[in-house]
DNA sequence: ACCTGAACACCGTTCAAGT
DNA sequence: ACCTGAACACCGTTCAAGT
């Protein structure tokens, strides 16, 4: 890779972190135009705006999977994934273009070319995996369900501040996902 | 309202109709070529996309609306709840532009002026309300809750054909919006 | 009172021309 | 090898001019 053109993945980079944060315009072209470089460079850098949007808060998708080794370690298997959960979240509602962009790759993962994706889904395959060893998720259930079923908080977050609704929908979708200790003698699936 | 506009009126749900079933060009634009009448008159009629095609599902939205009592007089309230969200599943499944409008207006329901939408809403607070007074569903939940959750089942079902992967998220909102029957001894909300 | 359709202001994407 | 930015093909939306 020439020197100008990593000096420019740079520049991108930067410009997306900066217009990405302020609302208001976050089309590609105010990003290219910010960074100083053209629209086709941007294009070839960043194959997708999801592509882009995952490289700019690479940071936060790192720290989400190292996490899971070491949640993995200090928790039991369904609070682990709950904390985990809660975090990703958490990104989300930092950086609404994540929260974006994660919705739009679970809903169709193959046609959207982002690789930084694969990592996230599977430090979250590893935590399902665990929990389906332990008995303690409903089995059957894949990362891309929890990730499918997690969209719609991420857009409530994002238009009001109503964050006890999104508390009460997250409980909601875990009693679903991790069919509760106190439940013990119900198998999963015998719901009438 | 006169004559003429009466007549552009139905040409344009005729032609929506058409247009919206045909997978492809599915923009105002083709809708309003094939009816024959300006873009102009289209955006007269229906102020938006989703007005418009609430009203060209206007019978699946009636006999929808009208399900709610006959459920309500023939099933327990968590049974009544289940197969009417069957059936609006199976509605945005048969027409996945009514899937659609359903995603935008639930995630915005002020901005877009869809009063067709709220009959719906209607139709499935009543059912949340006798569930809550049956104590068949988690307290504080709301219809905009559940539609908010169901969203992500319409857009499973829209790309692959995996009939058995919306069956099995549609069980696990299930157990999470309303707690199951067996597990009477955990009053909601006492999960670890 | 209602309709028409050119015109406007945006997208994302591409590609010949440059260095 | 990489970059530029005009150009293209689309959106939805508006509004002066017609009937």
């Amino acid at each position: 890779m020439r020197s100008d053109a990593r000096c420019n993945r740079l520049r991108i980079l930067e410009a997306a972190a900066e217009v990405l944060a302020a609302s208001g315009d976050v089309s590609l072209k105010s990003i290219a135009r910010r960074a100083g470089v053209g629209q086709g460079t941007l294009y070839r850098h960043f194959p997708s705006r999801e592509a882009l949007v995952f490289q700019v808060y690479g940071e936060e998708v790192d720290g989400l999977v190292t996490a899971v080794p070491v949640l993995l370690g200090g928790l039991p298997p369904r609070l682990a994934l709950r904390v985990w959960l809660e975090r990703l979240l958490d990104v989300g509602r930092c950086f609404p273009e994540f929260a974006n962009a994660m919705s739009l790759v679970t809903g169709a993962p193959a046609e959207h070319c982002v690789e930084a994706y694969r990592p996230l889904l599977g430090a979250l395959s590893t935590l399902v995996s665990v929990n389906e060893a332990a008995g303690t998720i409903s089995s059957g259930t894949t990362a891309e369900d929890v990730l499918l079923l997690l969209g719609p908080l991420w857009h409530v977050e994002a238009r009001a501040e109503d964050r006890a609704r999104s508390d009460r929908l997250f409980e909601t979708l875990l009693r679903g996902l991790c069919p509760s200790a106190t439940a013990r003698e119900a198998p999963a699936g015998a719901a009438p």
